[in-house]
DNA sequence: CTGTTAGCGCTTTCAG
DNA sequence: CTGAAAGCGCTAACAG
């Protein structure tokens, strides 16, 4: 069944047809009313493959993403794709994994299905040697590509980050105004995000004339890992006031070693996590978290994208700002 | 950049470098290499859409999903779109929600992306009356559909379910044997897979003699909401010890009551959570929680519906059983 | 307002 | 082993 037999049975040409499905408005009423009625009662439906080797678009934005480790990523690609379809496009999603090579290979596979416009998901992508990031600028030469949560300077790269740097900052320098001290740094691993977050960690206590040390990596993000990591510490005598975390499964380990070792929170202790996530209210107490307002985050990548899709003028970089909420595991 | 071009650079028809292409084995090696080095030099990627339109497949499969309300989904769809990828596909990912419409809607535009086999994600298609699943039968008769947890009898439809019924049979008879009493069963809806545990439930009790009653929606499934719930129940003075949880964020809701409440856990009551998320090891004490192994499910619920699309024999029914996961919250 | 026709880029017979 | 040519189904420029 194609725009043929459609073309057929209600003698008109295929282009009537075809301007009839596109809703053109040179048809007159009537003839459209007998090919609606066609197309109708035969239940026939556009190819799609034919339609897109024309247009040379099938409407379709690819979305790589390294995992969902983190349940950040989850609900970013749960805020992206519907913003997508918002705009009347579908998404083709892919985890690509943390390897160079598999980022590079995915990203082929996105640009040979001829899609409209790719998102790259997470800080991730940026790769901390900037020659490792060409692959990104040479997609972006087919189509715009836009980073969320992430920056690469390039032609039609378009970036929308979350301003963790100024989040930590504030955070961090509001605790030590507190007189907290003894202040750590948690996190998973060094992408973008993470060391503008310790970024912001270390300028404050810069700024409030503290030693900068104690950023400890714990690279599976496990609840059991930080615990242990933060045992060990304690074992070296080192003291601990306030734990910033990089995500809030970390920030639940760091809990769950201050209530192990009866420790109070926040007198004794602090914690903060980050990305406002439901983990954060399953603790008790609840926990102080920095929410990156995923959400805005989201729309606005995914805007940024479009505008730059239809030729609109589109910022390289927008920021979103984070804001602190607060609950049991601080003062 | 196309085939004709590549046919122009290495002197042969555009056969011939088709051929190259698809790696058929009637070209001789020189004429293979001769292309080959073309090809890399210029930087050719075949158009998929001119491929798709040929072969009327893009090796592309639809995913459904009804929302990320739990996190139980994201992590279904992580592991699902891997397991499509790993088989040489790709997905498209669409969240519906919850609206008969919506899901039809969503479910023609796939078909009309022409798709190859499409996943429903989740135990929201399945609907309670079953002349409204009448869409999936007939969306079935374009492609293969695998149900992923839930069921609708229909020719060229594979389900993939875990057995929530038994799982939740078991651990209520097992509770009920400990002599524990005053059961009840919280939920977020009434979906197939929550009225399977549901049924579980309830035949455990039936089974040991006991009254049944006391299941309670709370359609959130927002942690407070499951609180007060269980602080209206108890100014009601009717007693509770132990609750059965639909999924692990109403479970941490329950323990959340607990605690505020200086209730021991499990001494005076006891919680099961449902998919042994991460929620389950935030809390203190941890939550048990029953494990349906979505890692397994949705590998075969992706291997059923590749078998369909290959012609491979596929059961229309397959049962991936759930596993106990003992934590605090219970003896 | 409507029809004719030339592509879009690839796969796949069919000949040779 | 290789090439010529006929589609696949649709869009859009052009002619009327």
């Amino acid at each position: 069944m194609n725009i043929y037999d459609i073309s057929k049975k209600s003698n008109v040409s295929i282009a009537t047809v075809s301007r009839v499905i596109n809703g053109s408005q040179n048809v007159s009423a009537a003839t459209r009313k007998k090919v609606l009625k066609v197309i109708e009662e035969s239940g026939y439906k556009p190819n799609a493959f034919a339609r897109g080797l024309g247009l040379d678009s099938m409407k379709t934005i690819g979305i790589l993403c390294v995992n969902i480790e983190d349940y950040y990523f989850s609900e970013a690609i749960y805020h992206v794709v519907k913003s997508i379809h918002r705009n009347g496009y579908d998404s083709i999603l892919i985890f690509t994994g943390d390897s160079l090579e598999s980022k590079s290979k995915n990203m082929e596979s996105l640009l040979s299905k001829r899609v409209d416009g790719i998102v790259l998901l997470g800080s991730s992508y940026v790769e901390s040697d900037d020659k490792d990031n060409d692959y990104i600028r040479n997609a972006a030469k087919q189509v715009p590509i836009v980073m969320m949560n992430g920056y690469v300077d390039g032609e039609n790269i378009f970036c929308c980050l979350s301003d963790d740097y100024q989040a930590m900052y504030d955070v961090t320098s509001a605790l030590i105004e507190k007189q907290q001290s003894n202040l750590i740094y948690l996190y998973r691993n060094l992408n973008y995000s993470a060391r503008q977050k310790q970024k912001g960690f270390e300028d404050a206590l810069l700024a409030h004339q503290q030693e900068v040390r104690n950023y400890i990596q714990i690279p599976s993000g496990n609840v059991y890992d930080v615990k242990k990591a933060l045992e060990e510490l304690q074992a070296k005598g080192i003291p601990v006031g306030a734990i910033l975390c990089a995500d809030d499964e970390i920030a639940v380990g760091a809990l769950k070693y201050a209530v192990t070792h009866n420790l109070k929170v926040p007198e004794d202790i602090s914690i903060i996590g980050y990305n406002n996530s439901k983990l954060s209210i399953c603790t008790n107490p609840e926990i102080t978290s920095i929410d990156p307002n995923i959400i805005d985050l989201s729309s606005l990548s995914v805007k940024m994208l479009m505008d730059s899709i239809n030729g609109d003028i589109t910022p390289k970089k927008s920021l979103i700002s984070a804001k602190l909420i607060k609950r049991g595991t601080t003062h």
